[in-house]
DNA sequence: GCAAAAGTGTTCCCCGTACACCCATGT
DNA sequence: ACATGGGTGTACGGGGAACACTTTTGC
């Protein structure tokens, strides 16, 4: 099929940020065959002078303002040689992240839509978000990975809603505040939101202490004895 | 550089095992140029009706028996347009696990090397095989993943030792049995070993429940509430 | 004062760790 | 008997979950 084995390598981004109650991704709707209609992920030809993740973060400025996207990290690549029409492609997948303030401009073929209800989506494309989203699920379990999801600064009950949007099940305001101080990677910014029209206590706000990915839980089991790191017998 | 923006498409594979109390990568020896006498991840090119997986199961199937390779994950792409000699490379690699009591017979240029002590390595391969462990040490905490490493039944002295290799530190035999029992993952066979020639009580057989990878620990933090596990507010 | 929203204190319990102790076999 | 290696029982501690209670605001 191709000339020699050499296949065209495209590269992809999943761009996730919660809406509202729900995590949504970044689509464009294609305006010609194939697929004609249907919604695709942002992305493109790798170039010659790129690697991958340069290549996704050149295609991705074409959608929205790289600035917002506060987090990019690879996924996995997509290689059925039936996942699109001939000739062949091959794809790397990448998670892109986008803080729940920002609304960045987007061209007017694309649009944010809710993970859970996709609209028709190209080739595999479905596949690569649901994929997408079960990464930013684990991910946030063990690191601080939130903070590519959370404003600047914010609170409690504005995080709290985030991570639940982004688990798709209930989380408790007390111990995720607990657990991610424990950690170290929520610090209080001394400042107060005003509260709201009903009154209330006015909420704390609060940021996290670093804003790029460490892994915050060094898994719980077989972590080496508490002293003496050294040996293996 | 290339045609058309047309790219060679590469398959890697690191595959380990654990040999004495050290984790080994399978390597071969080069015999051209480029890199003559350096040492090389098996793969090769990707061919036009494989996906990345089938690609490197059947280059993988020219230096050792598949049948040996008990698990097999796709681990990360490799891209810097300087990572070889022109023409460009893209490379995708996978982990492939080899349990310890296999031995495959391997062709003259292959063998088995230390992973911290590496002859000199062909291009970045000894980036990739560093990052291949990396994810194993990573998977042995919170999945089932030691079955690939282990014969089909083993005393918990041989399990310890293996995953004491594999993580590089010292691991207690008597936590390793109760935290795998506890996840369910370890069966005991109801046979014994027979002890060795200076007597000692005869050492339990188990066997891994599955022979699939599992995630055995959904993580320790941000869990669904006990019940209810609908609704997102 | 009362409702609403935020934050804290307390308790519970799971589970990994550490370590002492008991078991089965060879010489 | 006693040495050697295997397996179990038990106590400790960290940390996440659940929930009651206090604090601060608007009306």
């Amino acid at each position: 099929m191709e000339a020699e084995g050499l296949i065209a390598h495209d590269v992809l981004a999943v761009v996730l940020r919660i809406t509202g109650t729900v995590p949504s991704v970044l689509l464009w709707q294609r305006a010609r065959e194939p697929q004609d209609g249907r919604w695709a992920l942002p992305g493109g030809r790798l170039g010659a002078a790129e690697d991958v993740e340069a290549s996704v973060r050149r295609h991705l400025a074409e959608k929205v303002d790289l600035a917002e996207v506060a987090h990019v990290e690879q996924l996995s690549v997509f290689s059925d040689p039936h996942r699109g029409p001939a000739p062949r492609r091959v794809a790397t997948a990448f998670v892109g992240l986008v803080p729940s303030d920002a609304d960045p401009a987007v061209p007017a073929d694309t649009a944010w839509h809710p993970v859970d209800a996709l609209p028709p989506t190209a080739f595999d494309h479905g596949d690569i978000t649901r994929a997408g989203l079960e990464r930013l699920r684990a991910k946030l379990s063990y690191t601080n990975i939130g903070f590519a999801l959370a404003p600047e600064a914010f609170t409690i009950s504005e995080l709290r809603r985030l991570y639940a949007a982004a688990l798709g099940h209930r989380v408790s305001a007390t111990n995720l505040q607990r657990v991610l101080t424990r950690r170290g990677v929520l610090v209080p910014t001394g400042t107060t939101a005003a509260p709201g029209p009903s009154g209330g206590r006015p909420a704390a706000l609060f940021r996290f202490s670093e804003r790029a990915l460490r892994v915050t839980d060094p898994f719980a089991t077989l972590r080496p004895p508490s002293c003496d790191p050294s040996g293996s017998s």
